[in-house]
DNA sequence: GTATCATACCTTACAGTTCAAGGTATGCAA
DNA sequence: TTGCATACCTTGAACTGTAAGGTATGATAC
């Protein structure tokens, strides 16, 4: 009862953006991301199979991301990139993802907004 | 139909921050905290009050806030001010606020993670 | 030969959050 | 007396991430 939140601070949308970031570059497939963002955020952002797997499917259905499977070592993966749609989603969330922080920071940090 | 979002990518958990915040410092009131949000991140945020009350309430049920009844002109203010509770839950925000923020712009700035 | 682990995909139940929209009531201006 | 800004509050809806589970393969260890 101490709260206890299933939706963490400030994680809203941010799985989203990592993802199309991530898949704007090259191509890569779901069990690889879960991996690159634990990796590439020194552990700070781990996201669950749970959360990726999801997420994919619904940018793929968007036509953000197109996919294509690959079989290596006689395993199958689903290699996932993103499409013209997927890069203007990343443009505009990044955009937003500014807006957003930039207000919280200068707030937070007690700049207030200048002399008022 | 197309993705109509309620809960806006990267607003989670973004108005307890900025409460504290501008609790932590001075006695404010419910109508106020609302203006004071809107003006201070410049129109970027903008809470509605049926965010701020029942964030309100909560934060005082948990002990982070305190309030007080004051008639101002015929009219009753309820205002409410950071406990020392309240004062520590804001620090531990900042800090997970700085540490996913960071990760992510690490990420999305395409620093990746390399030569640190 | 079989137990276990890492890979690789996927789904579901749950809980918490914000938003939008509504509702009450006062004081002041037109 | 109509309307608006103030000032408080609640409810329903929708979305999101988490945790936990489920399937199946290949490699490693015993």
């Amino acid at each position: 009862m101490p709260a206890r939140k299933t939706n963490p601070d400030f994680m809203t949308g941010v799985p989203e953006l990592l993802i199309l970031r991530l898949l704007s570059t090259r191509e890569m497939y779901g069990y690889e991301i879960v991996q690159a963002i634990e990796t590439a955020s020194g552990e700070a952002i781990k996201l669950g199979e749970g959360v990726v797997y999801p997420a994919l499917h619904a940018l793929e259905e968007q036509g953000c991301l197109k996919s294509r499977r690959k079989p290596v070592n006689g395993r199958t993966r689903v290699y996932y990139i993103a499409t013209a749609v997927g890069k203007k989603r990343l443009s505009d969330l990044t955009g937003e993802w500014r807006r957003i922080t930039d207000a919280v920071a200068g707030i937070v940090t007690g700049a207030k907004h200048a002399t008022v």
